[in-house]
DNA sequence: ATAATTGCATACGCTGCGTATGTCAACTAT
DNA sequence: ATAGTTGACATACGCAGCGTATGCAATTAT
């Protein structure tokens, strides 16, 4: 009785990896992050990890997986409380660059992310956040807000753009001012989308 | 006679291993590159590398110092050709985009290095090219032909957004097209930095 | 009940890094 | 000139971490 189901099980098991995983990646980093030693810390061992995903850079995925979806779903939360489009997706870029701030994101999705799979673009079960932005740029070109630019382009750039101010920002001095800064900048920035000057 | 002095001899030694190890991290990629093989490669081994550079790490700061000196010296090249400031400042900003599409400087600066040694606005010696663009910006400034933002967040933002559609660009299907794409939309973002509409 | 499958652990070998040590050539001083 | 010193690099060793091969026990299928 005391047995729960076998799937359930499993699942946890997965959960707990990723889990690990997760906060290993986070703080340590992937190279310095122990297989050992995390999975251990989630009562399993490496064994565990290569029956399920395969290798390191497998559970890396999986993780990223996680965290993107998580992502994404807090940047729609903003960009639907937006009363217009523009603001909304203004309101959706400037999120991007603060939840960019946070450690566990830094590292794990624009630091070892792009360096262990590689090009952001191109990663399989990542790019929800790209794809909201460019729906939404989409519709303001469509609208006539915003002037003859290819929506997707305009995405990764402002993405980019935000990645690397957050960087810059979280290790400042003064990381409050340097927000400051950054921001101003970056909506002076993403005037120049405007058709017409707002 | 056939002897060589002494301090040739050893900016010899160091000139082979930072090449040699240029050529692997831009290849393999640092973590895959195996000191052992290119220090070989170089006719050496680890033992002269950790003599010099403390460790792998070390090695790595040279490649990057070396590689950050060469691009600055292209991007001041191209800006001093410009008929005006303004126009220098666009032309840099996409000539660093094109520059990023070569894979030893998007693997190494861009991928790698940020990965391997934390933010790159914290590197000591390399800089060069965030530098010069902030240099450009302040006067633009003070001209009066940008608006009121501060230049190094101007000048990190933009650097974001071309390091990251250099690095879409690179991936892409069609990385021509895709190129005239990301050029028109990053030109259209940076018409926003402009006082007036140009 | 027995066979087959599957979830995970254990055991092994290999690669690659860092350090400690050794060695020989080149500069220095008398 | 020669003895001593420094410094440039090689060699040798130990250790951690990854991947694979193997083992085992619990579930599922027949």
């Amino acid at each position: 009785m005391a047995h729960k189901p076998r799937k359930e099980m499993i699942a946890e098991t997965r959960a707990k990896l990723v889990s690990a995983a997760r906060q290993a990646f986070g703080t340590a980093g992937y190279a310095e992050a122990s297989m050992d030693d995390f999975t251990a810390a989630a009562g399993l061992t490496r064994g565990a990890l290569y029956h399920h995903f395969g290798d390191k850079k497998g559970l890396f995925e999986a993780v990223i997986a996680e965290i993107d979806a998580e992502m994404n779903e807090r940047l729609c939360a903003v960009s639907a409380k937006a009363t217009n489009r523009w603001q909304g997706f203004v309101d959706e870029s400037v999120a991007y660059i603060e939840m960019a701030l946070e450690p566990e994101i830094q590292r794990i999705m624009l630091r070892d992310g792009p360096a262990v799979l590689g090009d952001p673009s191109q990663w399989p079960n990542a790019n929800a956040c790209i794809s909201s932005m460019t729906r939404s740029l989409t519709i303001l070109k469509e609208e006539g807000r915003v002037g003859d630019i290819d929506p997707e382009a305009a995405a990764r750039l402002v993405s980019g753009a935000s990645l690397y101010a957050a960087q810059w920002i979280a290790n400042a001095d003064d990381p409050a001012a340097t927000s400051k800064k950054a921001v101003k900048a970056f909506k002076t920035l993403l005037n120049g989308l405007l058709a017409e000057k707002g």
